[in-house]
DNA sequence: ACAGCAAGCAAGTAGGTACTTGCATACGCA
DNA sequence: TGCGTATGCAAGTACCTACTTGCTTGCTGT
């Protein structure tokens, strides 16, 4: 029963490189160097497999959390946007297909809208202790910042492959992007 | 010669749904209310007709400039964001399925990731100008900070559909993504 | 009135698609 | 030894796709 790992793995890669309609069963099979009969004898339709594949690469299966209360914030926000940041940048092919396909097949819109709520739940309430701490200026608009921080992070995951020149260098990034994201909500940068 | 337009915008649409492969030649003259061999015969074949679609739909024809020197950054900024985003959502469609088809139709890279360079130009020189004139903190990480608010906007526009708690007020957010990034880059909020 | 041209219609071509069927082959286990 | 199970292979079905051809219709400008 090795055949059905292979076979995830090889519609996966297929179904990122040319979306549901491209991803034919002929191409999967032989990217899986298997007979094309075993597809269908293991997952019973191309749809039930591609559904698989969404379902393996769960994205926020552990998003890892944030301390309460804060103790380095720039450290802790900075390790925390680059593990967000790999994980993103690893499903961003899966990602896009995905919401290309939003409209014709409304059942991956669980897959592609999935964690980013949560995502912006555990910030929220880390930059609300920073507040309660008298570490963040209390009148910032915490919200948006939160938006824009989470933005950039997929911004950079989604776009550097097509437009690198306008991002900062991959190893700094996410220390950048956080140490913007403290100025605009009024923690003070130095320690 | 009314035909060519009613097929153009009819494939826009055909195409921002469903993507290149799924934007057949029946369901676009359907769509535009024309026989199908006009649409042969008009634009030669498939893939002609798409890439005139978008040719047609260019982002970045008169992307509006910054005045320099900035008189009013928060005011003016929020006019631009206002502006740009407008732009992008009304794009996105296109735009998703263009990206979701770079690998198998690389001369749609033009259209997708056009204008993100210049945008940034733009929005780099106005904060230089700011810093010049003793407005932003000459110490900011401006080149970040801009890539955020892009990136913001693009966010914005791409993903409010999908997972709209996630994002300000549609009528609030241009300000609020301002007034974030004028204070991660040291600009006074009052006036 | 008539020539030219845009467009519709019906039919066909060549190829790709998901999916099925029937049969042969190998491997593990009792 | 025999049996169930997983897999390969060849072929076929029914349908969709881009694109073509030949012919007809209707409108326009001279």
């Amino acid at each position: 029963m090795v055949s059905r790992e292979r076979i995830l793995e090889a519609a996966g890669r297929v179904y990122a490189k040319h979306g549901f309609r491209g991803a034919t069963t002929r191409l999967i099979a032989a990217e899986a160097g298997v007979n094309e009969v075993t597809l269908f004898r293991t997952f019973g339709s191309k749809g039930a497999l591609l559904e698989a594949v969404l379902d393996q690469n769960d994205f926020c299966s552990d998003v890892s959390q944030l301390p309460d209360p804060a103790v380095n914030p720039e450290e802790e926000l900075t390790g925390w946007v680059g593990e967000h940041l790999e994980r993103v940048r690893h499903l961003r092919p899966l990602l896009i297909q995905a919401i290309s396909e939003l409209d014709e097949r409304p059942e991956v819109a669980e897959f592609a809208c999935r964690g980013r709520d949560e995502v912006h739940e555990i910030l929220s309430q880390y930059c609300a202790a920073l507040q309660r701490d008298g570490h963040a200026d209390p009148s910032a608009d915490v919200f948006a910042a939160v938006t824009m921080l989470i933005s950039s992070v997929m911004g950079d995951a989604m776009g550097r492959p097509m437009v690198p020149d306008s991002f900062p260098p991959v190893d700094e990034a996410p220390r950048r992007y956080v140490r913007c994201f403290l100025r605009a909500i009024g923690v003070s940068s130095s320690r």
